[in-house]
DNA sequence: CGCTTACTTGACATTCTTCAACCGCAGTGG
DNA sequence: CCACTGCGGTTGAAGAATGTCAAGTAAGCG
């Protein structure tokens, strides 16, 4: 039984399944959504386009004119340094959209980029606020998934600031494990992790040669595995423990949502 | 002149400065605002109330049911571990409104915790919420600054993640000059800086012993001066320089609107 | 089959932490 | 008035975690 799953098992479904429901699953899982609310978001799904790895959806300094919805693949926030280091600042996750405030007219102060190929639909401003203005279920998941957000953003200040290297990779394997889980694409045994050591050393705050380290030692611990891009979870258990990981502040709080959607 | 006020003049006011204008001043510094806007707003704050620093505004677990507004002091978000250290997460400073969506029913996963003596008004969730309500002005300040307030977060994560511990302490004290310069609570020379080198290191991620170290070196490299509760920056220029610091993410969009409230 | 990218490992360097002691000052109570 | 206490700051010495540099391996892909 996957113990980051809380009470209810996690939906068991093939990463491969349709992504037209992702936006569904995800805000879903916070308030109850219905048929009206769903067939939306599909339609918002239909404008998907695929891109590569490591293409930029938004550079520093536009000031962004549409929403990006994730329906595949991780996309991420990140700002890069003068100096060429690089710290990513939040992962855009199936089921997850970025959504500017409109009202504000500041250029974005860091990059949103792929980091895998990803199937990625925009939304154009206005096709945004019809829809946020037509669906207030939509509107209030919206604002509990940016408290979400925020969440994660204070524990990955916690991670980077204050853990160790095996914490802040243990935790982050936790947070994903749960975020994953809530959108069907994690199982019990783990998920796919399509990120390089680059990539993580860059969101964890560590060098890639650390990171490599420190996963060949939890590796040997039992903790984990990781290959190809698969993440195993080899004692939830214990890694949870490593992390000092409660998820409560991701918890779905719709739980019966959830349940009722697998009818 | 300030460097950090871009193209005006910040407004010189003393710190005793009647504190129940702060929040127009903030506010004002994002959209304009009415006299009756400013009149709610001054209402809000005749419910301030005196804290000593190290008082909990709000603990762990709870759910919040007010908002609350600071009006003079520092106030923050911060995080204990189990094994006793501490992450700060955010700086409230005086006229910065920690508002939840009160929508969220999940309780908060930090606490909220006075860094010195404080003026805070306690904001009840129903007396916020017909003031959003009744005045879309506000309500759109208040979107904005947390936009701001995201922003800041994601620079704390730069810091904490890529940038070195004289790096940090010049970004951060950049951020403060221009944040509380903001409100008139900072001049050409620094500005009242009402924390520890504990606070500090809590604040940024590293020991109060190396925050002295990095400190004595940046005051030998005549850089800053902290002492007292006075931050003192000597060479803005240089500072500015170390930190790698842009003001735009912060940049108060209604520059119209604080030149008016001078007059 | 050769190229490129990601991963792996070793040796060494550095930043920052830990531990411990001491100073100075402000408040406090006898 | 003065000893006592506690907190914040300061400094030194030693150590741990992580970074840097460099080289080599494995694996995917045209």
């Amino acid at each position: 039984m996957d113990p980051f799953s809380g009470d209810l098992p996690a939906p068991r479904l093939a990463p491969e399944a349709d992504a037209a429901d992702m936006l569904a699953r995800k805000l879903g899982g916070f308030v109850d959504l219905d048929a009206a609310d769903r067939a939306a978001l599909e339609r918002v799904c239909a404008r998907a386009r695929r891109y590569a790895g490591q293409t930029d959806l938004l550079r520093q300094g536009e000031v962004p004119d549409a929403a990006i919805a994730v329906l595949r693949g991780f996309v991420c926030r990140a700002r890069h340094r003068p100096n060429g280091s690089c710290q990513i600042l939040a992962y855009l996750l199936p089921g997850d959209i970025c959504h500017p405030d409109f009202t504000d007219p500041r250029p974005i102060d860091h990059v949103v980029t792929t980091l895998s190929a990803c199937l990625v639909a925009r939304v154009p401003r206005e096709v945004f606020l019809t829809l946020t203005d037509r669906h207030p279920n939509i509107a209030r998941a919206l604002r509990i998934a940016r408290s979400v957000d925020e969440a994660v953003a204070r524990e990955w200040l916690v991670s980077v600031g204050r853990r160790s290297a095996r914490e802040r990779l243990a935790h982050l394997f936790c947070e994903l494990a749960v975020r994953l889980g809530a959108v069907g694409l994690a199982d019990a045994d783990g998920y796919e992790l399509p990120l390089t050591q680059v990539a993580l050393s860059d969101t964890m705050a560590l060098t890639s040669v650390h990171v490599n380290r420190t996963l060949r030692e939890m590796r040997r611990e039992g903790l984990i595995e990781l290959k190809g891009r698969r993440l195993v979870i080899l004692d939830a258990e214990r890694l949870r423990a490593v992390a000092e990981f409660d998820a409560a502040y991701l918890r779905q709080t719709n739980l019966l949502g959830r349940r009722n959607e697998g009818g």
